[in-house]
DNA sequence: CCTATAAATGCAACTTGGTTGCACAAAAAT
DNA sequence: ATTTTTGTGCAACCAAGTTGCATTTATAGG
């Protein structure tokens, strides 16, 4: 039974390189979008180059292998395409106290229904919020201050 | 009657200065969220410096009067704050082909689920797809390679 | 109205995410 | 085994955004 990675490869002929064997190996392993540091410290000492990372997903999004995401601070961060229906990934969500970005596969994402003449392709969902992690550890002050007003 | 952009800062008890002031017209006229680049051109010549934008920007985030928002090109857009519920500002569309990008303030937007223990706070949503504008133009064959996999 | 002070601005230097050009290395096709 | 095509690493670069500090300005208090 061969590697998943190599599979996944496979399946969208991309050659097989030491650099996407790595790559893939971190994002299947992971439990939230990563950004290309995250997905360097996570191979450790031997990981490829900057360059390399980001020329890599460049690719797998091309596939649709991966998908890229824009979180709350400017870094693009990246996941393997799982659980996306045919115009929607599931919704991330962003904790405001741990700042922890996490997918919430399970949650029910109904479509917006466009005005007249627009197309839909792709629909993201991203919410803030506070995490039940830590929404036991303290009843916060501050969460009254993010809300938009009226 | 007085200037909308004062009764804006006044409202929030911001000091009127001219930097403010040449931004929050330039909001108030946008119909889409723009960049600080955008900004700073909208007011021409004598815009401000690019630190006391982001800084001005910044104040009117805190104050709720201007939201920020991620769009697919990692950098922050500003506009102001309306037709804003509790937990949700408006959708916004960028279109695959002209690259615009637009709020959708009539569109109806319906709330994600959450989990069990998760704390709703906002949800944005972003919609990728084709304008009506260009769509008209011309069909496009490139659509299809965007969608998701499956 | 004038002055003191707290807040806002501008500038330059810096940080960081991401890109580009090019020489070299490694897959895979023959 | 060799050629061709593709991928990789490096260094230099670009652009968005931040920080420290000196200067200016809005406004409150006399």
């Amino acid at each position: 039974m061969k590697n998943k990675a190599i599979q996944l490869l496979e399946s969208v002929h991309l050659r097989q390189t030491a650099p996407r064997l790595a790559i893939l190996e971190v994002l299947l392993a992971a439990k939230s979008p990563l950004t290309r540091e995250q997905i360097a410290e996570r191979i450790g000492a031997n990981a490829p180059n900057k360059t390399t990372i980001y020329r890599t997903l460049t690719h797998l999004v091309d596939k649709n292998l991966v998908h890229q995401a824009y979180l709350e601070d400017r870094t693009a961060h990246y996941e393997l395409a799982h659980n996306c229906g045919k115009h929607q990934c599931h919704p991330h969500f962003t904790c405001n106290k741990c700042l922890q970005t996490q997918c919430l596969t399970d949650a029910v994402a109904p479509m917006v229904q466009l005005p007249q003449g627009f197309k839909m392709q792709r629909q993201q969902i991203h919410i803030e919020g506070i995490c039940p992690d830590c929404q036991t550890i303290n009843k916060t002050k501050e969460i009254e201050q993010m809300l938009p007003i009226q």
